[in-house]
DNA sequence: GAAAATAGATACAGATCTGTCTACATAACT
DNA sequence: AGTTATGTAGACAGATCTGTATCTATTTTC
């Protein structure tokens, strides 16, 4: 294998077990087995386990983030509908095999402590995605931006753990919803 | 220490430390040091560490929803101001040091196969969360009286979420008024 | 095409994990 | 008081974990 394909191999396969089993289930043996690659290759291109981890987060935010950017842009035009279509995005990656919940809600789960860099990175992501929902919420006009920003990653995180623990597609639309009564108001 | 104590005592031991630092990094080892006792007597009480784990969330779901009911029957008689007094539960927990997020999400997301107990104890403490939202539910006169709790539930689950990641705890408040503004309609 | 970097395969070190075993001390119950 | 159950202490087995070292084969790059 190409060494250019090789880093996103191993960090789409880490990622796929760091999902399935958990940061610390997943072995190296394991993602190294599963990835069809040596154990000396993943120790050239991540020092440690952790690098291997904060890289394969970074990897699974840039990702998440642009595909429900392009999700929500091939949906919906109008800014306000925009945010009731994340809901949507939810339903659909809910509906994949491999969802098992939040990976950073797990990650931060897993190492819990304040200044751990994975905590860290699970802070950075959430806090990304609160910014693209007051990205749509300015551009929809609303003046108290942030506040539906924060309501809607409110319905975005509790949709996701009741999926996770219910295992069923419905609470992305019962949010949506619940969304959608309360920008009405 | 006597033998009733001894049992009740290492599961509190076990429930901090697995909250603290993870199901799987929280070891055996770590938590009869912390727990001051010999290795012996904790395999007396629990033959494999699943079977502690399963223990260890019994005991917080049942004190955990024990606190809440005593927290909300204590603060509010009106059953329909009782749905909304839950989220200063929340926000009382948010502000215990101890908080990492919710123990069953933690749980779920290290043992994400829908087959495993563990997995299957998180889904049953849901389970009894949202019976109580429904039985405040009914008791306040509220026709959909489901739909009302999936909503306050979906709330409760987001709002810790939240908090978790952020680490503060206004998102308990700011699920209250959401949740008033939706019982509003 | 040659030189340098990287991949494969695998053994190994050292730490850590769960769970057992042995030997002795203490508490509880008859 | 004496028997039984339980606790303490710690060595130990066997598995598993992260990370390193060695050596050969293959790619990349100049």
């Amino acid at each position: 294998m190409k060494r250019s394909e090789i880093r996103d191999h191993l960090l789409d396969t880490a990622i796929a077990l760091f999902n399935k089993r958990g940061f610390h289930a997943a072995g190296i043996d394991l993602i190294i087995a599963e990835a069809k690659v040596a154990k000396t290759t993943l120790y050239r291109h991540f020092p440690t386990k952790e690098a291997l981890i904060l890289a394969a987060l970074k990897r699974r935010d840039e990702f998440g983030r642009g595909e429900m950017r392009k999700f929500v842009e091939t949906r919906a035009s109008d800014p306000r509908e925009r945010l009731l279509v994340t809901f949507d995005y939810l339903e659909a990656w809910f509906a994949t095999d491999s969802f098992k919940g939040c990976p950073f809600i797990s990650a931060a789960g897993e190492h819990g402590e304040a200044d751990d860099p994975v905590f860290q990175a699970a802070v950075h992501h959430k806090r990304k995605v609160l910014a693209y929902f007051r990205e749509l919420a300015v551009a929809a006009g609303y003046g108290d931006a942030d506040d539906i920003a924060r309501e809607i990653n409110l319905l975005h995180e509790g949709a996701v753990a009741v999926a996770q623990i219910a295992r069923e597609t419905s609470s992305a639309q019962f949010a949506k919803k619940m969304a959608r009564r309360l920008l009405a108001t």
